[in-house]
DNA sequence: CTAGAAAGGGTGACAATGTCAACTAGATTG
DNA sequence: CAATCTAGTTGACATTGTCACCCTTTCTAG
């Protein structure tokens, strides 16, 4: 029937509608809160992808170079540099797996621990300065869209390929 | 009274644990969906601030160099750097102000504007594919929880600095 | 048991990107 | 009209992350 066929393609561009609606709000959200918050340098001269790998680092004591290089997604040899310059910086430290003499088990020094802390609380007062006016109800409410995005986006529905196409970038082997 | 300083602590606790949640869901859905989900590289060789630029200037036609640069953070060097490569790929094009001869305004060009929209499509495609399972209601509040947040971000709440403290980038003159 | 493949990690060379400092040229002001 | 301001550009540079290739350790098939 030509009705159905044009109410579907109404549903279909209300649909397309509040996607492109959906998609200013998060890139734009994104925007204020995501690394660009960071202005490129978080502090203690750690830059926004080294402090996501620390943070990686504390989140699971003893994980291999890879592990972290996953998690940022970079290249194995990114891992390694990154990791580098978290040594450096006295905020890591490598030591080699007993169990596996080729794998390097990354772990985080008590500067590093602290290094964290410190940015996160930098974040935490950015975040209450631009929150303050908001009541609980509508931090309640934003929790909970937040954990529904996320719950959506997670890996764990891995099996299909879930990020959007690239031209460059190559994943691990 | 002590009671009230004990229940005054606990008030501050419990609000500090409220922003910390919030921050981590912040950081993940930011992760998800901010910047790194174009893999640092969008499509038609355009890097994401280089996709960012011509966003802005196809949103505000005619905007100085400047604007773009204030409008990603860039200061007026790197705003000069990002306009050369659009130009050079063909997405943007310079032309002296005839009102003020140091002005340059920037515009797109028709293939600027048929690659935003492409990105933007990919985009949208990866959103449908991300919240395919979730109903209209969700979706209703989450837009309406990113409308919150945004504006409670966004500058016109401006005469304050709203950034994280920042060891390095200078902003502009 | 051993040869060869596989896997973790590291390195040199490189390209991309964005900063600073200094410069040019057009606009403004006393 | 000289001094100053402002928009934009450029050279030199530091940071960052990739690729291609290498080494070393582990696993596996014959």
């Amino acid at each position: 029937m030509l009705v159905d066929l044009v109410n579907y393609i109404k549903v279909v561009s209300r649909m397309k509608e509040k996607t492109h609606e959906l998609l200013d709000l998060l890139q734009e959200a994104a925007w204020f809160f995501g690394n660009r918050a960071f202005d490129g340098y978080c502090c203690e001269g750690l830059s926004f992808m080294e402090y996501q790998a620390l943070v990686e680092i504390r989140r699971t004591e003893n994980s291999s170079i890879q592990d972290v290089g996953k998690a940022i997604k970079f290249t194995k040899s990114g891992a390694t540099r990154v990791i580098d310059r978290l040594e450096r910086k006295g905020y890591a430290r490598r030591q080699r797996s007993s169990a596996d003499g080729r794998v390097c088990c990354v772990a985080i020094t008590s500067r590093g621990k602290s290094v964290t802390s410190k940015i996160t609380e930098n974040y935490a007062a950015y975040l209450d300065d631009v929150l303050k006016d908001l009541d609980v109800r509508s931090l309640e409410m934003i929790a909970d869209a937040l954990r529904f995005l996320i719950a959506a986006a997670r890996p764990p529905k891995v099996a299909s390929a879930k990020s959007l196409p690239s031209t460059r970038r190559r994943s691990f082997s």
